[in-house]
DNA sequence: TTGACATAATACCAAAAGGTTTCCTATAAA
DNA sequence: TTTATAGGAAACCTTTTGGTATTATGTCAA
């Protein structure tokens, strides 16, 4: 299969709960920094390290305005794993199981 | 949204390229864990941490089979991951957005 | 029944991950 | 022009991760 080449720091990123759950939050709308600290119960640096880790992979886009980083999800990146994920589908989807079945069949 | 109390180990299993390269090579067809192996260059015992690491997302089942132990892809895993990402699709696809700006707009 | 084979189990190690506290810097506001 | 606010940076700690080597176990085959 086509192994994306940058599949892996977004795979990465995907692996924690706590970024998981910023993506979610970051679907509603753009947030800086302090208002991402005061939805979890862990200290801001942590935060950081996560939003780093989220940026590296491509999945959040910072813009500093000020004092202010305010973070904006970038779905395209999300799209990367889906997309290898999906590759799959075929063999999850019992519908497209069969019809390749009966493809295959006819050869 | 609906977060899948399942997602956490089928997103840790995929964080490892390793593990990923299991998944496609299993895709194939199943195989025991030697054949996995000679696949790779690390060692069997690193082999059997992964495959159990995949078992426990549920993305692999094993079959005992006299002395070989028959690992299968359970792709039906795969689609919880899928399904969490595909939430977002409405972000990343533009005809999507497009689509949704105007039922918006409607209202 | 005696090897050879497929794999598990255990003990161990180094590095990465996820977190904390403390301190520093830049911008906004009084 | 102080002072408060938003956030970064560094140092440190513990647990997890990904790997190794070694030893043990059950099964097939000569």
């Amino acid at each position: 299969m086509i192994q994306s080449a940058s599949a892996q720091p977004v795979f990465r990123a995907l692996a924690d709960p706590t970024r998981r759950e910023i993506i979610s939050m970051l679907a509603a709308g753009a947030r800086p920094v302090g208002d991402i600290t005061a939805a979890f119960d862990i200290t801001r640096p942590a935060i950081a390290k996560h939003l780093r880790i989220l940026e590296q992979g491509g999945l959040i886009t910072v813009e500093v305005k000020g004092r202010e980083r305010i973070n904006r999800l970038n779905p395209q990146a999300l799209k990367t794993a889906s997309d290898w994920l999906n590759y799959f589908e075929e063999f999850w989807d019992e519908r497209l199981a069969k019809l390749k079945q009966v493809v295959e069949d006819k050869k």
